[in-house]
RNA sequence: GCCGCCUUAGCUCAGUUGGUUAGAGCGCCAGAUUGUGGCUCUGGAGGUCCUCAGUUCGAACCUGAGAGGUGGUACCA
């Protein structure tokens, strides 16, 4: 070699992706598996998209040909188109829908999952890279649509494993805020964003915090200033009564916010979707605990148009720390009226949700409804003799026909060493096929489950291996049925 | 994006008022135990002390910049 040292990578991680292992993939196939199959038998399709979208696709957020990876991940193609990684899964719907809305089965009814991509800053449980598992139904604007998306979240999260009780949902609509600034005189667009922005903050800041959001402006403990809304102190105390005006039954919750914003036809308006989406859960079968209205539930900024959900864990949960941890939304969506507009002109309803996939699974685990078991390796071959390699191989085949998960010992290294990895691999068993069972036409089987439990009684090495627990040595043609007794337990 | 704190072995962390070969526990590898996982004992491997620049006879330690992480805040399709 030269003088020069090679150049070694760092072996890691890029910064906001994590890798998967077999136990957390499991959890969330069999997530994904569940909550599907309650999309479906509602009647959605399935489909799936291609990772990448033009840019202009994705919407009217970013990216913008300065800064082409400001929010997503944009390549520039040979064609000089910018193609973006998509970041959720219903801008690709939208396009998807405009693209073929002429042959589309109208409403058209989809769920999809996969990956999106975020080129932002990652954090705690915020990564760069996740899952969503998404449902819409594009082409109505019945209420009872976006009743029906909230009623399949509801039974998505119990499919999933969370007991009733866990998790809820909570609806708003925005067109109940939107009347009630109307009704204020409040219709600068950009006041009506810093109001929004200001009730997204209740469960952080209380009342008090976003009354000064909602007025002047709010200065935070590490005296940062927060410029404010600007509303005079009536309208702040009609937006703070509103969004206080939560709790109990939905029939209630609808009265009391009634009383608060009556008057203005477009929060009218949003009552009386709300009215609809009420009775058509109650005819669901969705209970006043597991969908409720809360008007402080905001979600995304501009996107949403009317009804608004949001997926809440609500357990406290402890961390392997012993310290409280607050999972808070696992998942949200809400009606979105302009979205395919954007590609055809003609505006078309549309309403869908969306499971983190990773995030709910993640709140599963915390909450111990998840299987956590770690995943059993196989049936391991143990290797006595290269020369015998063609007989170990036949052995494990045997195994897999019986649809026994088995393989033969791959490494270089000792019997130990091979009985070590084999228990690492949390095996039931091994198979031990030496010049001994070769010439007699038998096998040795041990049965590692049995010796795991055993061995926290056993004081002295010599002892423990002299015992051998579970261990028999028998006909080659019985050894199926030997081992099929071993993982029955 | 802005503000604070942190960064020493695979992991969790000690350490040094700036001074020769940087430590522990756990984990990993091997032996005691030629065909047997745990326990015990013995031995071993593993470090650009985050990076770069500066101060100094001398920097893992002091100073500055940067990166990564973390907490808060802002934004969030």
């Amino acid at each position: 070699m030269t003088d020069t040292p090679a150049f070694r990578p760092d072996a890691r991680s890029p910064r906001g992706f994590q890798d998967r292992r077999a136990r957390d993939l499991r959890a969330e196939r069999t997530l994904l598996a569940r909550v599907s199959a309650v999309y479906e038998a509602h009647g959605f399709e399935a489909l799936d998209t291609s990772a990448f979208e033009y840019a202009d696709a994705l919407g009217k957020f970013l990216p913008d040909s300065d800064r082409p990876n400001a929010g997503v991940f944009a390549v520039l193609d040979d064609d000089e188109q910018w193609m973006a990684l998509r970041y959720d899964l219903t801008a690709p719907l939208a396009r998807f829908a405009a693209q073929h809305w002429e042959t589309l089965p109208k409403p058209f009814r989809r769920y999809a999952f996969g990956p999106v991509w975020r080129n932002e800053k990652p954090g705690p449980g915020r990564f760069r890279e996740f899952i969503q598992c998404d449902a819409d139904t594009v082409g109505s604007a019945r209420p009872e649509a976006d009743a029906e998306i909230i009623a399949m979240a509801v039974a998505g999260l119990e499919a999933a494993g969370l007991a009733r009780g866990a998790a809820a949902l909570k609806i708003n609509n925005r067109k109940l805020l939107n009347g009630l600034l109307e009704a204020t005189g409040v219709t600068a667009a950009g006041q009506k964003l810093a109001v929004l922005r200001a009730v997204d903050k209740l469960d952080r800041l209380g009342p008090d915090g976003v009354r000064l959001l909602l007025g002047e402006g709010r200065k935070d403990e590490s005296g940062a200033f927060t410029k404010g809304a600007g509303l005079q102190a009536a309208a702040a105390e009609a937006v703070l009564q509103f969004v206080a005006a939560g709790g109990g039954s939905r029939s209630e919750t609808l009265d009391r916010i009634a009383g608060v914003i009556g008057g203005s036809a477009e929060g009218d308006a949003g009552l009386e979707d709300l009215a609809r989406i009420d009775a058509a859960l109650t005819g669901l079968g969705v209970a006043d605990d597991q969908a409720m209205f809360e008007p402080s539930i905001v979600r995304g900024l501009e996107y949403y148009t009317g009804a608004v959900f949001e997926a809440e864990i609500l357990l406290d949960t402890l961390d392997e720390r012993g310290e409280r941890v607050r999972f808070g939304s696992i998942g949200g969506g809400g009606r979105y009226d302009d979205l395919v507009a954007r590609f055809t002109g003609e505006p078309v309803p549309a309403t869908g949700f969306s499971f983190g996939v990773s995030r709910l699974a993640a709140a599963l685990r915390a909450a111990g409804q998840a299987a956590a078991d770690a995943v059993r390796g196989p049936v391991v071959v143990i290797v006595f003799d290269g020369a015998h390699m063609p007989q170990y191989f036949q052995v494990a085949g045997e195994l897999r026909a019986a649809g026994i998960a088995a393989e033969v010992y791959l490494g270089t290294s000792g019997m130990k060493a091979q009985m070590k990895y084999a228990d690492r691999r949390l095996s039931p068993a091994v198979i031990m096929l030496g010049g001994d069972e070769i010439a007699a036409g038998t096998v040795t089987i041990k049965d590692l489950d049995l010796g795991r439990s055993l061995a926290a009684g056993v004081q002295d090495n010599e002892t423990w291996r002299a015992a051998r627990p579970g261990q028999a040595t028998l006909p080659r043609g019985e050894m199926i049925p030997f081992v099929q007794r071993i993982l029955k337990g």
